[in-house]
DNA sequence: ATTACTAGCTTCCGAGTAC
DNA sequence: TGTACTCGGAAGCTAGTAA
């Protein structure tokens, strides 16, 4: 796909706004030429060069020709156009946090274990916890500013209890994806009640992270928050 | 807003994918010259191009830099982005017809004239029609094909009625826009009985159209149908 | 490690022009 | 008119390399 040229993309564009994408229509190197910015000469090559790659067809009709855009050259524009529109909407969809393993075990190590969470873990996200998160630094301090940002984003909601000694708070999880592999099941942990400093954040998984993602302490990593629009 | 090189949209596009617009991220030269295909080299170079233009900043980092992508930045790929998806949109939205000015009287200006339609024009278009219709041949043999596209479109229907004499059918107008003048109304009419061949379409205007639109019999004329999406 | 300069090569553009 | 060729110059790319 991307070894379309991008001039051919826009002057198959510019076509289509001509109503190329319908019918056949009257168009000459020259108006081309002045839609893309370019020569006549410039025009011509490039609609040889489009009628050589099949994104357009061209019938001769007198001295000019009357143009059609393909199938293949719609698909072209379309491509580049959604390339482009995930690329503006991408923070809507997905926040990407870079981070440094650390060591230590994490408040949410502590609330993991906790039998009440436990058992909504299980039946809200589907797994048992690995019993142990992975910790990470955030290299700037913006994690407030990731919080914002997630903040109306899908998560799911471990709700607080009481039991004879005290009282715990929320937990909400965030889908994560860690260092884009997408097969590794992972949550963001934010917690109603924290004492972390808000560089730290913490991820479970039914599995021991460091091990399966081959996680080393002192490690980047890329944390994905992802999106999915529905509210639990 | 078209002297931004593509190449540049292309490279802002993928750091924000990598989550550049959110904030400051680790980027390399040689990962962007991956990225885009092209050698570190190149991408050290559309870097310090996009620095130029304040589409993008960049902190010291070590050996490296943090790359962020500005308003500005994101602004230029929506620019592109909104441009190739109307492109591609443009078919559903309007219809261009090209075709040549005709003279003589069509059966349009015949309906024009009886009080039985007159009336429903007035009301349901907002004015009396010209007494007289601009009768337009189309280039090729492609109305039909035309017709088939617009039958979706938005269209205000005057119904047909009988009288003493005979009954009549009912007619279709569609909102068009002649040689891309926004500020003349004009509708396309389309006949439930019509003896025309399919290669003739009739315009009709509150305005002579000829005389406001500087027509004369044997110019060509570009129509475009719109679809404003709207059920009447 | 990185960034980014230079040299040389390739591609692209536009003026002139044939048809 | 139109299209599309050649050709000289401009711009872009990559490899090598300095910092």
């Amino acid at each position: 796909m991307q070894d379309v040229k991008l001039e051919y993309v826009i002057a198959i564009a510019k076509l289509l706004m001509k109503g190329a994408g319908e019918d056949f229509i009257n168009a000459t190197s020259s108006s081309i030429g002045t839609e893309i910015n370019k020569s006549q000469q410039a025009a011509s090559k490039i609609i040889i060069g489009l009628e050589n790659q099949d994104f357009i067809e061209r019938i001769k009709a007198g001295h000019s020709y009357r143009i059609r855009v393909t199938e293949a050259g719609v698909q072209a524009v379309k491509d580049v156009s959604t390339m482009l529109f995930s690329a503006v909407n991408y923070s809507k969809i997905r926040v990407v946090i870079e981070g440094t393993v650390v060591s230590g075990i994490g408040e949410g190590a502590y609330y993991m274990a906790l039998e009440g969470y436990r058992k909504q873990f299980a039946a809200r996200l589907g797994y048992f916890p690995y019993p142990g998160t992975l910790n990470v630094k955030l290299s700037r301090n913006h994690s407030i500013l990731i919080r914002e940002k997630i903040d109306h984003f899908t998560y799911v909601l471990i709700k607080g209890y009481s039991d004879a000694k005290r009282t715990y708070g929320w937990v909400k999880c965030y889908p994560v994806s860690i260092n884009d592999n997408a097969k590794i099941q992972a949550h963001l942990l934010v917690l109603e009640r924290t004492h972390h400093d808000d560089t730290m954040v913490e991820i479970i998984s039914p599995t021991y992270l460091k091990e399966s993602m081959g996680l080393s302490t002192g490690d980047k990593v890329k944390i994905t928050v992802l999106n999915s629009g529905q509210v639990r």
